[in-house]
RNA sequence: GGCCAGGUAGCUCAGUUGGUAGAGCAGCGGAUUGAAAAUCCGCGUGUCGAUGGUUCGAUUCCGUCCCUGGCCA
């Protein structure tokens, strides 16, 4: 296999501007984006998910978007495939990969790797959760203590879908999950890998301007959008699709659990907590060089850099 | 104007038979291997509306005042 060209990531929590600096970079390289985003991949999800505009995806090749019917269960591990797939794709046509997109599990399986898992068992899901709802989860976590101590230890006893997962490839494999786990390897090891991350400095400037969005999403139809989602009668809560932040409390509001207001309100609760939980990630991954996007010319020199970068490396070759 | 019910954490409220108080939500920190925009863990000092009185001690009892809501005029 021939040694890949350099791989573009820009990540960073929602609402900070990825998407737009994207944009601006394709006009200065020739670039095609493959969106790290377990939202995005679903068809019939546009406003809430603030997805790339067809203009937009137009005018610049967007990958893993749209991909998935609402229904379907896309996952860190089809990801990591696509991923890879692409990125040789992209390069064969002369092209440079740029990754953009904030679901860091997403791109934490691509820098370190993920384990050569089973893929989820709709049938073995459902018997754990039936056993779970008699037994209760503390019992199954106890069960996993038994086949599986060392991942029983990292796993809460109140943490299902945890617990689940791992009696679920215990179950499948007769191995356990913990030992699997030691054979993850990085699939992108030896890619040259520019890694950026836009960290908004100002947390109460970024909530601000995460409520606002809302407020605009609100205006462009977010909850027609719910509603077509719902009028097709397959899909329920139990769909990722469904709940993704702001669907979930519009879908919550629609089955009359609390007042359009009060929908709203937790979905921008549910919208600052993401980007909290995006922030502990970005804090644990040293080889990201941040950005503050609002400084005055930060586009400007992040693509100068980006540039720079590129030259070096097609200067080894 | 009179009567009644309230005024306790950023919000909604509980509570203290008098020994200065605690839940949910929000917020903050953390974990994160096929659901990850998911799932889970940890973090609670606040003039207890103001002011006088009773008391060793008042957020709690009493008086007065202020504010909010409701009813009556």
């Amino acid at each position: 296999m021939p040694a890949r060209g350099p791989v573009i990531i820009l990540t960073g929590p929602t609402g900070t501007g990825k998407t737009d600096w994207a944009m601006r970079l394709a006009e200065q390289l020739p670039v095609e984006i493959v969106s790290v985003d377990s939202a995005l991949v679903y068809r019939g999800l546009d406003i809430g998910t603030a997805k790339p505009s067809r203009e937009m995806r137009e005018h610049t090749p967007h990958h893993l978007i749209d991909i998935c019917d609402a229904a379907e269960r896309y996952s860190a591990g089809r990801f990591v495939q696509d991923a890879v797939r692409l990125v040789d794709e992209i390069q064969s046509r002369g092209h440079i990969p740029l990754l953009v997109g904030g679901t860091m599990l997403y791109l934490r399986a691509l820098w370190r790797g993920i384990a050569p898992l089973p893929t989820a068992s709709v049938e073995l899901r459902k018997s754990i959760d039936d056993r779970a709802a008699s037994a209760g989860w503390p019992a199954l976590h106890a069960e996993l203590a038994k086949l599986d101590p060392e991942a029983a230890g990292r796993i809460h006893p109140n943490d299902p879908q945890r617990i689940q997962r791992a009696l679920e490839v215990c179950y499948a494999t007769g191995r356990p999950i913990s030992e699997l786990q030691r054979e993850t390897r990085s699939p992108l090891a030896g890619t040259p890998l520019q890694n950026w991350a836009l960290v908004s400095a100002n947390r109460v400037t970024l909530h601000v301007r995460l409520e606002q969005r809302f407020h605009e999403m609100m205006k462009l139809g977010f909850l027609d959008e719910v509603a077509a989602l719902r009028a097709r009668g397959d899909l329920t809560t139990d769909h990722p699709a469904i709940r993704a932040v702001g669907y979930r409390q519009l879908w919550a509001y629609f089955d009359g659990e609390f007042s359009l207001d009060e929908a709203v309100r937790r979905g921008i609760f549910a919208t600052r907590q993401l980007a909290k939980r995006q922030f502990t990630w970005l804090r644990s991954e040293v080889e990201l060089t941040p950005i503050n996007p609002h400084e005055g010319g930060a586009f400007e020199q992040w693509s100068a850099q980006v540039r720079a970068a590129l030259t070096v490396e097609r200067d080894k070759c």
